[in-house]
DNA sequence: CGCTATTCGTTGAAAATGTCAATGGTTAAG
DNA sequence: CTTAACCATTGACATTTTCAACGAATAGCG
């Protein structure tokens, strides 16, 4: 059975396509499927990645800035701008002026945003064992290894 | 240096943030970076990743249909026929209605649009191996192989 | 054979996302 | 104290995504 977030294509003919061997092809396609299939879980609490991704670095240790958020999300300043509105509409998260540099505003959760993180990065781990389904343990371990080394 | 391809922020203090933990995160994050540094290569052919990855696969082996591009490239049918309207245009592939299936169309190359995707996989592998680049050979291979499981 | 349902490529509209310039408030450098 | 730079925000615009509808063609079935 074929679902939306079932990468199958049923042209199996093609797997020997060159493009098969691109990795930015991969990428993008890996990529794309596992946020679709993880936006189809967050769904169920109205977010979306791009929210759960700011809402996790708001709860972590680090005091962040949107212009922080933006540069590590790579996301326009702009486009955080909205995520946030959108998390503090809900209250989620708090916009408080940094005291040492009045301009910048550092993101924190309220204690209603972190229960809505952990139930959210519940279903991430979900959406992502059933992603990586096909690799093993140790696969998963390497391939994750392997991403952080390009992706930073 | 950081250039617009670096994906480095300056923000190491985050490299241990949750969030570096998800797949989810690092496969969008590499891919984003991986993609633009290929398109803003591509740019000098007037093409983008998506151009690229029809055009190669209209040069492949396979005979295939618009249909089928659209479910092997996750991109919806129309988007299909805006790209195909732009190589088209250009002269790089053309419309053939299948003999087999006169509602059906395959994707022949033309002999400029190989060549035109002779440049264009070369300009690729640049981008790649500079993307790559701070993975081993055997890394790149076993990367490869690993999204190659998930993605299909 | 005819009738109906389904599929294909195409068009067009709407929503989401990405990109970029300009602004007011704030800080940094001199 | 003045000038330049930085931050969050807004608004405009381009690109990408998503979806419904259409004519042409095929498939299934009576």
């Amino acid at each position: 059975m074929s679902t939306p977030t079932d990468p199958s294509t049923g042209l199996e003919r093609l797997l020997e396509a060159e493009l098969t061997a691109e990795p930015v092809f991969l990428m993008a396609r890996a990529a794309s499927t596992g946020s679709s299939a993880a936006n189809r879980r967050l769904a169920e609490l109205d977010l979306k990645v791009r929210h759960y991704s700011v809402l996790a670095l708001a709860c972590g240790e680090e005091q962040l800035t949107q212009r922080e958020l933006s540069q590590f999300l790579v996301l326009d300043p702009s486009q955080i701008v909205a995520i946030l509105d959108d998390l503090e509409r809900r209250g989620a998260v708090e916009r408080r002026t940094d005291p040492r540099d009045r301009r910048s505003k550092i993101i924190a959760p309220t204690e209603p945003g972190r229960e809505l993180y952990a139930r959210a990065r519940a279903l991430v781990e979900t959406s992502t064992a059933e992603s990586l389904s096909p690799l093993s343990p140790g696969e998963r371990e390497e391939l994750s290894r392997l991403l952080r080394k390009v992706a930073f």
